[in-house]
DNA sequence: ACTAAAACCGACCGATGGTCGAAAAAGGAG
DNA sequence: CTCCTTTTTCGACCATCGGTCGGTTTTAGT
């Protein structure tokens, strides 16, 4: 029982690195195998196919970020900066950049959409519990909170996603984001030091 | 120079009807031959490469559409119904569900990425047109009008492919438009008819 | 020591996108 | 019509890829 999810681990993490330097199409099952010294066959004891290996690969990325969002959640920042503190920490902006990259590079499309989509899914509950904090405070004032959160989410996925942003996108966001939750005009300013 | 062009626009359409139906990664290259009644070297004497292929079908699919939605820009209806008849143009309802369908099934991916892409770079001149005419007609009151429009047209595309919304999606999507583009409350609540 | 289960092996397979050299058609020009 | 060039067509062939399968070795419990 120990032996195997460990080779599994170890396999998830070759294919993983392999992924984000050489893109998820680019990337056979032969080359995984020989950077990992195993057969075909017990790649195949592992995984039912590549794709789910690679959803495997993207829940062990997501669960990462996941735990750093959490630690946000509780942290003792305001509001407002809590909101984008557990947007950032799925939206790699230092070292990590290359898993950004690698995302946005065509031919990793089907790797970006599951990772959006599990994203989405993972951060929409979080969020929206801030939400619901930030209208006891008064700070803001919405009702259908989960889905404004959710299309919060997708733009911020679709607007800062490689193809860098012009100001006026970001200027556009941040009063959307303002007018989507009920807050007060500027609440939301401060993003605009964060992004460039 | 005649022969040449019919050939490939009969292979264009063979394609897409393939394209629709099957799924794009699901059709084969052998397939559309076989259908075509040529041979393999006829096919590539045409298209650089099957996705050069997928890029030719979807350009010949928005120009369609595109001028559906320029007669819309010319019509005699009130502004928003305007603005939600250019973005109908593009999104099939009616015998066309198909490809609505196609586009949203998991093996294509590729086909919907490029398809949203081509087409928000071509609607996005369209409607922020039509704000701006709202605008002079003191409909709507906002700046930064293009950017504005990528964002909503971008929010159509996730909330309305495939896996259907919920009512509330619809209300809140509703009532970001009317937000973003400075309308008053109920401008566009005649989109709630629209969806279902 | 015996055995069942877990882990591993690698030859093999079908399908796929793509290549290439050569053969037909087509189209002038003399 | 003939000769030559250009366009179009052909189909055998190829490398690669994801995936299968029957069998062997290792591990672990009794």
């Amino acid at each position: 029982m120990k032996k195997g999810e460990k080779r599994k681990l170890e396999l998830l993490q070759i294919a993983y690195r392999m992924f984000i330097t050489r893109g998820y199409e680019n990337t056979s099952v032969d080359e995984i195998i020989e950077e990992a010294g195993i057969a075909k066959g017990t790649y195949y004891y592992y995984f039912e196919s590549k794709e789910a290996m690679l959803e495997d690969v993207i829940s062990m990325m997501i669960e990462k970020e996941e735990e750093k969002a959490k630690a946000f959640l509780e942290a003792d920042v305001p509001i407002p900066q809590k909101l984008v503190g557990i947007v950032a920490s799925f939206r790699p902006t230092n070292e990590e950049q290359t898993i950004g990259d690698a995302l946005n590079r065509p031919e990793n499309i089907l790797m970006h959409d599951k990772t959006t989509k599990m994203l989405i899914e993972k951060i929409t509950p979080l969020f929206s519990k801030v939400v619901e904090s930030g209208i006891e405070e008064g700070i803001f004032e919405c009702d259908n909170i989960p889905e404004r959160v959710r299309m919060i989410l997708i733009l911020s996925d679709a607007l800062f996603d490689g193809n860098g942003c012009s100001q006026n996108d970001v200027i556009v966001f941040i009063d959307l984001i303002e007018k989507l939750l009920g807050a007060k005009k500027g609440t939301m300013d401060f993003i605009k030091e964060l992004i460039r």
